[in-house]
DNA sequence: AAAAAAC
């Protein structure tokens, strides 16, 4: 195919954009080898839209789903424009911080800062992430010693604002990533609190997957003459993402998860998937519910510990774990490159959130699969789905899906609990050292039936993350117990599971 | 109806 086509199209504009190299942006050649040796040559969409425009110094107001390379978009050109600080004249430590990035989530957070560090690598350019839920002090340490960049979440940012840990006032250029997330998530009036600590000659750049009312007021308050670059359509469903939806009877949902897990696997398709899940504690029992089933899956949601959260999403990156089971906190923003397939255990309250959800699978050009499940009560969510989205989504039937043993299962989930504790205690002990805690040498334990060729891969879990996961037990007190609002409850009500809801 | 985020 070439690119000399006569239609001038929005496609033909990608494919263009496709044609040219990081090259032509005439950025710093200590970049460029960052890039290279992460195997970057071309730039997407949005980052050949956005690179020259951020490098112009202007404002932007970028419209871009995960996965678009929005990431890059950004951190380059502000890598770029912050170089002549680098090399020995770094800025001194009292007021250093010259780039700011908000994000509404730490993992997201996090995930800019990696990018960030590995495109600044072989510049004298220092940079450091601030989020809650982790100790403050190394925070403060790094602080204090002086960044240049700085990415944060708004919350922490202004405790360590408070503390006197970093000076804001001279931040040039102000990043807003995933901003309707972060006014979602109630978090303009922090919003307005740090962006009045900053100068007002700065850049600023607003990333939102969608232009609502208040993104747009937003940005007419903090925005000059702002750019605005926009890749995919908001509100649709990328292209090369293949839906289908399921419709079970009451209380099937998990087998036909399972299902469909070990029916991907059989076609030798990738086992990697996030599996979405509404609430948190249908999130854990989801989790152990597949780890029964010799599925390796970990749950992710805001009521695991930071270090737990951290471990979970590195396991799932280095291949420990398959199938991640996440609430919404991983709807959005996190940084999984080429998603092959993402799950709806429970089909979204809001539509918007299945656009964000499926948006993890069929990135960059690839192809991807967004499967949902729904029982009957569910349709009205469906119908709304399709009304955003504009589009019908094919229904399908589980081929050789046969919920009746699964399902007699389900009406005694005392018994099958008690039974896989006596099945793990049986497992461990033949394979591992029991210790007196009952629990082999700590490790998760993973149930791979033997009589399953499909789930035959031998559980490696890597020596810094898996390892160190908790055994089950802690790991179902974390995941009910903690967090402001979670309720108490009596450790047997944990260890015996906690009874549905209505 | 849920989740997320500062202590």
């Amino acid at each position: 195919m070439t690119t000399t086509s006569q239609a001038d199209t929005a496609a033909n504009a990608d494919q263009n954009a496709n044609a040219i190299t990081f090259d032509s942006f005439g950025l710093d050649a200590r970049i460029l080898r960052a890039l290279t040796e992460q195997g970057y040559t071309k730039p997407t969409p949005i980052q050949a839209q956005a690179i020259p425009v951020v490098l112009l110094g202007k404002d932007v107001m970028g419209a871009a789903q995960t996965g678009t390379g929005k990431t890059a978009g950004f951190a380059l050109p502000i890598i770029q424009r912050l170089l002549p600080l680098a090399n020995g004249s770094a800025s001194p430590a009292r007021h250093p911080v010259r780039a700011l990035m908000l994000t509404p989530t730490r993992e997201l957070a996090d995930q800019v800062y990696d990018n960030v560090a590995r495109y600044a690598k072989h510049t004298d350019l220092r940079s450091t992430v601030v989020f809650g839920g982790v100790d403050m002090n190394p925070q403060t340490d790094a602080l204090r010693r002086g960044v240049e960049i700085l990415v944060a979440t708004p919350g922490r940012l202004l405790d360590h604002v408070q503390q006197k840990s970093v000076n804001l006032s001279q931040v040039q250029m102000l990043v807003l990533d995933e901003a309707d997330r972060m006014l979602d998530m109630g978090f303009l009036p922090d919003l307005q609190r740090i962006i009045n600590l900053l100068p007002a000659q700065r850049q600023t750049l607003l990333f939102s997957a969608t232009f609502s009312p208040e993104i747009k007021r937003l940005a007419s308050s903090y925005l000059t003459q702002p750019v605005t670059i926009e890749v995919a359509r908001s509100n649709s469903a990328n292209e090369n993402v293949r839906q289908t939806v399921y419709q079970v009877e009451d209380g099937q949902k998990q087998a036909a998860v399972v299902h469909l897990l070990k029916q991907r696997a059989a076609q030798g398709l990738s086992r990697q998937c996030i599996v979405f899940v509404n609430s948190k504690i249908g999130c854990s029992r989801l989790a152990r519910h597949l780890e029964r089933e010799g599925i390796n899956a970990a749950a992710i949601h805001g009521d695991k510990t930071q270090t737990e959260r951290m471990q979970t999403l590195e396991g799932f990156k280095n291949g420990t774990i398959d199938a991640l089971v996440a609430t919404d906190v991983a709807a959005r923003g996190l940084d999984i490159p080429d998603m092959p397939c993402v799950i709806n255990f429970d089909l979204p309250f809001s539509a918007e959130d299945y656009v964000h959800r499926i948006g993890r699978t069929g990135r960059a050009g690839a192809s991807g699969d967004a499967l949902s499940v729904f029982q009957p009560g569910d349709e009205r969510l469906l119908v709304d789905i399709e009304k955003l989205i504009k589009r019908s989504i094919p229904r399908a039937t589980l081929d050789g899906f046969d919920p009746t043993g699964e399902r007699a299962r389900g009406e005694d989930a005392e018994r099958r609990r008690a039974r896989s504790e006596v099945r793990r205690a049986r497992g461990e002990s033949e394979e591992r050292p029991r210790r007196k805690d009952g629990n082999g040498s700590g490790q998760r334990p993973v149930f791979r039936p033997s009589d399953d060729p499909f789930f035959s891969r031998p559980y490696e879990p890597s020596a810094g993350s898996a390892a160190a996961t908790p055994k089950p037990e802690e790991a179902a007190i974390a995941a009910l117990g903690r967090g402001r609002t979670a309720p108490k409850r009596p450790l047997a009500a944990l260890l015996g599971g906690v009874p549905r809801k209505s």
